[in-house]
DNA sequence: CTTGACGTTGACGTCGGTGTCAACGTTTAC
DNA sequence: GTAAACGTTGACACCGACGTCAACGTCAAG
């Protein structure tokens, strides 16, 4: 398969592809033309990927699932690797909560100063 | 007063302060030399404009409380534009919060799936 | 006069993932 | 044979609030 196809059957753009090989994370045969050969699997990798990308993740984040998967685990998440990485990214977006919440109050605080009486809505 | 007492005395490093009037945030008068020539007022110009930075709020969603405080009024907050970007912040950051929470959750299953029986710090 | 602190403008680097274009080689279909 | 579609690498653009450096003008103190 090469690279088109597997842009087209995950639906990660060419650009984004080669990015991630240049950064490590997907490798591929070179055919005789220079083009690049990939495999079956590629295509789970690069969904993998994606998955891990949509809920947050930086592409330096997803190595470890992506080593994972490489290595025959049918599942990216097996490795102990891969469980610290979902447990420091689970306390890394509750801090971000966290932020978040306390610049809420400050804001609305601020609000509230400069013009009583408004309300927010959502405020209980 | 010029720039580096500006600076000193809000804690905003020189670039910043250029950038903000480069962005038309701050203005000031020249003196013969070309040099920058700041009036108290500017002080807290400033500090309105930190004060919103620090709580998320973009440069550009600052404009409307640097007009409010340069058109008289004591607090950049009681201008009606002011109050609207407030509640624009507020329901962003609210915003914000659900996209985060619901990525936590997205995050937790899979990790309960790849790891049964892991928990989370911070689940209930 | 010289030194050094301070002022000026302009421009590049940062961070991350990707779009987009250039300039070129390959494969495919007609 | 030729055009279209696809492949290759390399490089610039983006967003935002600055840091930082260059190359220069200004001004006070010794």
């Amino acid at each position: 398969m090469r690279i088109g196809e597997l842009a087209e059957r995950t639906g990660v753009s060419t650009r984004s592809l080669r990015y991630y090989e240049q950064h490590g994370l997907l490798s591929a045969r070179r055919g005789p033309n220079g083009y690049r050969e990939y495999a079956e699997e590629d295509v789970k990798l690069v969904s993998e990927i994606r998955s891990l990308l949509s809920v947050g993740f930086t592409l330096e984040d997803t190595r470890p699932f992506v080593d994972c998967l490489r290595s025959g685990h049918s599942s990216g998440g097996s490795c102990s690797e891969s469980v610290e990485v979902y447990q420091r990214k689970i306390m890394q977006i509750d801090e971000e909560i966290r932020v978040l919440l306390a610049r809420r109050a400050e804001v609305a605080a601020q609000l509230a100063q400069s013009c009583p009486g408004c309300f927010v809505r959502g405020d209980k």
